[in-house]
DNA sequence: TTCTGTCAACTAACATGTTAGAATGCAGAT
DNA sequence: ATCTGCATTCTAACATGTTAGTTGACAGAA
């Protein structure tokens, strides 16, 4: 059986907060960078050694892990991170498409002038990162601009809950090799969301965002062919 | 400072699987069955006292508890029961109704003459119990419904995210005051989502279930002034 | 060879001791 | 009368000892 190197962890002393938030966020990053695999067994000791911690922290970080459907613990017997699958992917997509096609929904509703010109300045710094080298910082303007449509609702727990239901998908996210062309097509589609929500119309932004994450799950598909090692079914 | 009564909780024996499961599950009922009011502060120490149970699986069912949103740790200080709020309320419904109006519009599209049966049954069970004196038994039929709508997605994760974005309606729904009539107007409700689904017409199943789930933030918003002692905003 | 029962080794779950931080109340100063 | 600082007493958080259930390997029987 393959086993998680809790080498891979990263310390925690720059952080700062509950001994027990900063291990799971530690084995929560080591998971979706994938420095943790999907199948393979944590050993709750390896994990004290490694950051100097007792079992105590370590539990309460995977109890919270296995809400989140990161890990799996099976009872008196031990614990493994949970195996990708495209059915649980799929599960994923289908939530997330449920919520953010109502954020977006209640966005075009209910847009503010400052809304539209928040959108339209984050789909300019879009336009500009996609020659970036650094794919991470067009990552991050991605995740704003979505976020920004959900600040609309003043729902406060929905991006929390966005990401909670999102938890596979992000995972998988990491696997997809870099294609030519991808990005010039996400921030398509995002302006197609912005300009529905600037022109208020809610059956167009609600279409716009539907196709939008369908997408994602569309690219994530083609992991059942490119990494069939890790992604079941 | 209000105080929860452990007393009220009940006991664990008849019950089965992990402890901390079932110190979860009592103290889980015991919030929303109001026998712990909002804004009370648990102690862990009673708790233990009255379940005959160590620390342990206590902290873990009340770390469950915090990421449900039914209690607030506030670190090295004390638990508390979270206050209800018409805020809280009124996220729970959105999110709520983004889910179930997804599951609906899916249903619809995806319906079976299995689906379509199963949700005839159940409204004449609902027709039948409206005059029972046993309100619980409709609670009952009530969820099965939703829940036979939400099978047809095959997003086994959808009924326990539902669940767990509503945790502040289901307590609040608690403290409504049975009202003459609303039963027939749940049921007509109910009516009218099963036929749009037979019809195989989602713009209606949509727009039916919005209906639906806006209908109980109605009548919610009632407890503004019923209960003004509970509920805060 | 294959099946079965037993036993040893391992794990999570639980109990309990210890630490550190927060709140509360009171004494003394202003 | 009010504010400030200290000490007492809470609490959750953390560490560690103990229990019990699961797994897997191995021995022996068929």
């Amino acid at each position: 059986m393959s086993e998680a190197d809790a080498s891979k962890l990263t310390a925690l002393n720059e952080l700062n907060g509950l001994l027990s938030d900063r291990v799971h966020s530690a084995i929560k990053s080591a998971i979706l960078s994938l420095d943790f695999l999907p199948g393979a067994s944590i050993r709750k000791t390896d994990i004290c050694d490694q950051l100097g911690v007792s079992r105590s922290p370590v539990s309460e970080a995977l109890t919270k892990l296995a809400t989140e459907g990161l890990v799996e613990i099976v009872p008196q017997s031990g614990t493994r991170v949970t195996r990708l699958s495209m059915d649980a992917i799929r599960e994923d997509t289908f939530l997330r498409e449920a919520l953010e096609v109502a954020a977006s929904r209640y966005a075009a509703r209910h847009r503010t002038p400052e809304i539209v010109a928040r959108l339209k300045r984050s789909l300019e710094m879009q336009k500009m990162l996609i020659l970036d080298v650094d794919k991470e910082e067009f990552m991050q303007t991605d995740a704003a601009f979505h976020q920004s449509i959900m600040s609309t609702t003043k729902v406060t727990r929905l991006p929390a809950t966005v990401g909670s239901v999102s938890t596979q998908v992000d995972r998988a996210r990491h696997l997809l090799l870099p294609e030519p062309g991808r990005l010039t097509d996400t921030v398509d589609e995002h302006v197609a969301i912005a300009t529905a929500i600037e022109q208020q119309d809610e059956q167009a932004a609600e279409q716009a965002m539907r196709h939008h994450v369908r997408q994602l799950l569309q690219r994530l598909e083609a992991l059942k062919t490119d990494r069939p090692d890790l992604i079941s079914k």
